[in-house]
DNA sequence: GACTCTCCCTATCGCTGGTAGGGGCAAACT
DNA sequence: AGTTTGCCCCTACCAGCGATAGGGAGAGTC
């Protein structure tokens, strides 16, 4: 594990045969993590899954590092991009919602992203796709920057949140909920009064609502700001 | 590594000696992630460093996971919470930034809660009280839900982020820096056009501006609720 | 027929988190 | 006083990890 390394650029990987088999590696990658979260995943397993021996894998790929880089943007990718001809608020609104649509859709995906910046071809592309509709759009650069900034964390943050509790392989959510059950009353009155409302699960509403309110925000500052 | 553990409740630890032995671990523990990241760290080394030998470990704590929750535990309580007297948007506001900043002063922290819900004690205490601050002032049940969970999840995946980007141990912002400086112009014009501003710096700001934005939503959606 | 490139292999390394089981020592009990 | 209990550490070990070294079989090319 290279550590710090979050594998791009990666060699190209030009023509098709290696390039399928890439894919197939990245697919199978992620349907394992799905199935058993990424702390059960290793690279010895991966290997087995593709018929093949591990020191292979290494052929194919640098090394555990990449793999999950490449995995991560390949997520990333099935969130489709608008129209670039839509409006700014629009478009960040597809992408918001397309985004952690993308990433709650395979629970281990956020994990991924954790220390690591979106800097794949995938992450590249809707980053560049994100500050040009701001910029479309007489958003100055450096309130594009922020506002960018602000929104793709919210956007992480909450779909990697959201994924702690609930979404995680093998019902995490029953744990939670019986873990909660279990708190004293009298020492956490106002978490337990709402424990309820925390597990019902309309998180689609939730997530809106920061959402728009950020994008609300960004609305005020763009007319201040000019 | 037992997995889906987030590693409370654990044993109380009741008698003084016991009780400081274990808040030294966390903070030797928390003292090497904040060095060589999470990636680097290892139980072992953890061991040698407080000068035993790694299965001594296990008697104080019961594997890698607790520890992991203790030591997250331990920098969540480093947020002072404020005086409930006060009103709810100043009230999270100060818990926002002061959980920030909790969080950011040790990079691997948010690392750390990547795939776990925040159910130390100080955890649970801060869940309680934010979301008794909003249930003070007139907010009902599932609003404060909501707006608990939009609240907690921007400033945490704000933090996360943040510290992907450039808090990293050993500066890797360096990194970020050069990767940003040898992209591809015509790809990712609009990218490449707020490079500058990206790296610039001003996350105290950025951060705050998504935050307010949130708190005023809340407000509003508390007035239109009522 | 020799060369090269692709893709897999066996063997092995140093390290990881974690367990089994025991020893010494001090305080507490009888 | 002698025994027991519980604390805290140890040596020895396990299966599994990510990764590397180095080689070999097959296909395509000159």
């Amino acid at each position: 594990m290279a550590g710090q390394d979050w594998g791009y650029p990666w060699p190209d990987a030009n023509d098709g045969e290696t390039r399928l088999d890439r894919a197939e590696i990245v697919r199978v990658c992620l349907e394992m993590l799905d199935e058993d979260g990424v702390e059960q995943f290793s690279t010895r397993k991966l290997a087995a899954r593709l018929g093949i021996k591990s020191p292979s894998l290494y052929w194919h790929v640098k090394g555990k590092d990449q793999l999950f880089a490449l995995v991560l943007d390949h997520v990333v990718g099935q969130c489709e991009l608008p129209s670039r001809q839509a409006g700014w608020r629009e478009q960040l609104d597809t992408i918001g919602h397309g985004l952690r649509q993308a990433l709650i859709a395979h629970p281990a995906a956020p994990q991924l992203l954790l220390g690591r910046p979106i800097f794949g071809p995938n992450g590249l592309r809707l980053t560049d796709h994100v500050i040009g509709a701001l910029r479309d759009h007489e958003f100055g650069d450096k309130l594009a920057s922020y506002g960018y900034i602000v929104f793709i964390n919210y956007v992480i943050g909450f779909a990697s949140q959201e994924t702690a509790f609930g979404k995680g392989p093998r019902q995490q959510l029953d744990k939670v909920e019986t873990f909660l059950a279990a708190l004293p009353e009298q020492q956490y009155p106002d978490l337990t009064a709402v424990a309820g409302e925390f597990l019902a699960g309309h998180f689609t509403a939730r997530f809106d609502l920061g959402l728009s309110a950020i994008l609300d925000r960004l609305a005020v500052e763009k007319t201040q700001h000019r």
